[in-house]
DNA sequence: AATACAAACTAACACGCGTTAGTAAAACAC
DNA sequence: GTGTTTTACTAACGCGTGTTAGTTTGTATT
């Protein structure tokens, strides 16, 4: 290699696909619109990927991956209330997608595209993942930390969404950073929009 | 027509394309797909409609129309504090996408392929909507009623992102009803999920 | 200079796509 | 009963799709 500190020429056809991905949707997305984005022939690519769908299972698992880790994280820590775990692990979520919006943007909207068993693998991730932060809020429920009048699948669903439809509305140029927003978020979430009569 | 109560045959071929679009993404499906669900042959859809981004249209068109007519019934109501709009606009907002869950999947996640000029003027209803719901916030904020240290566009994205999920997890045989939904989301938004010191 | 490898090319493949033209049969209205 | 409308059919169109085979070019290593 001329220069190891360069990405190398798969990275950044993915890098390239995850933007044409998100940007018409993986199906609408066509190889030979990727090439073009990379003025090179369609039939090139296959110098560089086994399939178009190898650029989607990169995309989707490499987030996945970063997301897992990230609420490890958290969760390996002790001595935190409910709404302090809440809050990091938030907070966590919303780095990783910050530190991706494309790719994230992509995970969100087009891994159901992933055929089997991939998308069955990715689904029992998820599911795991979303799982965990429905502990850390039945937690706080249990401890009278959280109301208990609150449907929890409600909650997290909530949670969820929000998060996921970041990648949307988020400016990445924007002053306002990550660990900023994803307070903002949980605070809004734990303590609702109403002003506090503290 | 033999019979006045039952629905025209192009509103059936819709509701079908409705499901298929949902379950595959608009691009993913394709017309021979929905041919066969109808149990006709492809080409016999012509003889309803005049082409594949037609039912798009009218299913992202149609509910737009609700969604609009559930919010100025909302906006025409006096004396209402922000809280109480705001709960109002989001429960009429969980009923209409009850009505049609599925119909409401399309339009949020699908609307995207419509081509121009179509899309614009979607994109334009939308951001109307979206903005009037703004309104509430800054005129509950104004007034006292909610925090100022939210940021608006978090707080209205969040409350998009919330209502617009739904969809994806709402079971519409489930015994809640969309007006209680409504009224939980409405409360955890505006309340949080923290126990309140009153 | 010889070798190895990465990265691109041209040409083509089989296939599925949305859609049109023209037609046939059934169900309706008068 | 005749004319009209609805609903479906068969056959086919041009085009875009992901992908392959085989080859060439340039660069880096020995």
């Amino acid at each position: 290699m001329t220069e190891v500190s360069s990405i190398s020429r798969k990275e950044q056809v993915i890098r390239v696909a995850a933007e044409l991905f998100r940007e018409k949707g993986y199906v609408a997305a066509s190889m030979r619109d990727l090439a073009q984005k990379l003025g090179i022939e369609a039939a090139s690519l296959y110098s560089h990927i086994k399939s178009k769908e190898e650029i989607l299972h990169v995309l989707c698992f490499d987030m996945a991956k970063d997301f897992m880790a990230s609420l490890e994280k958290v969760e390996s820590k002790q001595n935190l209330t409910a709404s302090e775990r809440l809050q990091q692990g938030i907070i966590g979520h919303v780095e990783v997608m910050a530190k991706d919006l494309t790719a994230s943007a992509v995970f969100m909207n087009e891994h159901r595209h992933l055929s089997q068993p991939f998308l069955r693998d990715f689904l029992l991730l998820r599911i795991n993942y979303i799982n965990r932060f429905k502990l850390m809020i039945e937690a706080g429920m249990a401890n009278g930390e959280f109301k208990k009048t609150i449907d929890k699948k409600l909650a997290v669903m909530t949670l969820f969404s929000s998060l996921n439809w970041m990648p949307l509305w988020y400016d990445p140029t924007s002053a306002i950073e990550p660990a900023v927003l994803g307070k903002q978020l949980s605070d809004m979430l734990v303590n609702g929009l109403k002003q506090n009569p503290t």
